[in-house]
DNA sequence: TTCATTTTATACCTACAGTCCAATTATTTC
DNA sequence: GAAATAATTGGACTGTAGGTATAAAATGAA
């Protein structure tokens, strides 16, 4: 990604957040980044497109953080769930970008919304995960009911808090609420043994979810693939050294953990940034996996 | 409202429900219940009066319900919330109404969003009213908080099943799951005695949903307006004998009670009946205040 | 019948997303 | 530095949308 595309991106973004999605015209990004429409269209094939790369981007960004904030760190410690799921709620609220998702979830264009909808999945199916690391395997049954409780309260606090004053929000406060809720709302759920949404349902998340392909061969033949199309630098040495030690037999995670993170800052700012960060989170999800 | 303009009104509502709000065109609308454009212009000033038009009507009739519902029932009793907040669900449900509130929170038509948001300030404001009808005057600093969260659940719940299965949700089974986690939930909060939205942005809520005018002098007026405009009919009968009830130093509650239900139905199928439901729930309301 | 209102049909305006393309400007590559 | 390749430009063009304007036709009430 050349540094004139970086721009656009920049640029729609801001136009995004200030005026709204539906508001901003393609002309006004134009406008805004100095570019012609041509070289709009070379970047991105709709303006639904490039929202999609804006929002990728944050994605994987506050995934990127959520993982280094808890190396080292206690699993099962609330304190830690919370702080992780306040990083993507910084991350949109400092850019503003939360309205952007609910702008568009209704949008008629098919890709985005089940762009959307995975983004959404995703993150229940990782909130619910890390349920199950903080109270066990018996709130694993109800992790979908509580981690669904948890992301609509969260979320719908957002829309209530921005529609009523411009005051910032304290978002770990509000995280923070929610989390002490947790504790007394978890017991009794277990105790009750009520669940609301089926297994079915769940499942039906999981695979929606797609989370990100972390087999062994996918996740070399990328890394290769990446690798290859690379011009010697000290991130290209990386990589090859990520591909060498995830193709053998049993990848030394903790060495796995230590290089993903050089890899990826080698690229910070780089063109390949985005491609690298993507990478750095599957090698992540694929560490993880086999711990 | 003429039948014509009532045709109108359905087939927009079933298009829109069908497909989306966004997605449907005006000439959609205009071939599907074979007027002109011009009539349509005629009826509504734009496409989102028209949508508008279409909420209200549902928003004052799941209202009346909810307030039928209620009538001999213990507002104390966490049952009859249940039922009452599955009322607006169910409506919602089966009307598929739901998505076209959602399509539209970031439309950038400024009076539509606010129509949104004090109805959806409404209904926080009238689901935190109820749970201090159920838990007492105890809960009433934290029922706000406690309503966004049963609000935002359910919410986010439908949104995840609409868009996880074509099966039909149960909805009640949703509402009762909520209520469920409320039992202990509520004690809770009060114990710990920590709240997330404050008294400042809960007054704003109160302000932005200007719940319906309810003050005497006001009903009356609007009453005596409305019984004016009425041709001789049984309507107008049970109309007029709402105004001189209302006018007297002490209203008997139970006669307006009795009384606005066969003024409303008085006017089901007519012209009038979406003036009828808003001044029927006007004196609903009105009643419940000076209880 | 007459007069007023409603409805119709159509042409028109503006704004927008997206396509196409020939001319121009940068960047490689030798 | 010249030639080849790629990126950029900017405007003309298409199609769709919401909304306006209006003259003619239909309808309804007195």
């Amino acid at each position: 990604m050349n540094d004139r595309k970086k721009l656009v991106l920049q640029t729609a973004k801001q136009l995004f957040i200030e005026n709204g999605f539906q508001a901003t015209s393609i002309q006004d990004i134009l406008n805004e980044a100095h570019i012609s429409k041509g070289t709009f269209y070379n970047y991105f094939s709709s303006k639904n497109e490039c929202l999609m790369a804006i929002l990728r981007d944050a994605y994987y960004l506050s995934f990127l953080h959520r993982n280094e904030l808890a190396i080292g760190k206690d699993l099962s410690d609330p304190q830690v769930l919370s702080e992780q799921i306040h990083i993507r709620l910084s991350m949109n609220r400092e850019q503003n970008l939360l309205p952007l998702f609910e702008t568009v979830v209704h949008s008629s264009d098919e890709e985005l919304r089940e762009f959307l909808k995975q983004m959404h999945y995703r993150e229940l199916a990782w909130i619910a995960k890390r349920l199950v690391d903080i109270y066990g395997n018996e709130i694993k049954v109800y992790a979908f009911d509580c981690a669904s409780m948890m992301f609509g309260f969260i979320q719908h606090s957002l829309g209530i808090w921005k529609s009523s004053t411009v005051e910032p929000l304290d978002t770990k406060q509000l995280v923070n609420f929610m989390m002490q809720r947790m504790e007394v709302i978890v017991p009794d759920i277990i105790q009750q043994n009520t669940c609301f949404l089926s297994q079915d349902i769940v499942e039906r998340i999981l695979t929606g979810a797609e989370m990100y392909p972390v087999t062994q061969d996918v996740l070399v033949e990328k890394m290769q693939a990446f690798v290859d199309g690379l011009p010697k630098s000290i991130g290209k040495q990386y990589g090859q050294f990520l591909v060498e030690e995830l193709s053998s037999t049993s990848p030394r995670n903790y060495m796995l953990e230590s290089v993903v993170r050089s890899f990826r800052q080698a690229f910070e700012g780089s063109d390949f940034q985005l491609q690298a960060v993507e990478l750095s989170a599957a090698v992540w999800s694929f560490i993880h996996k086999t711990e």
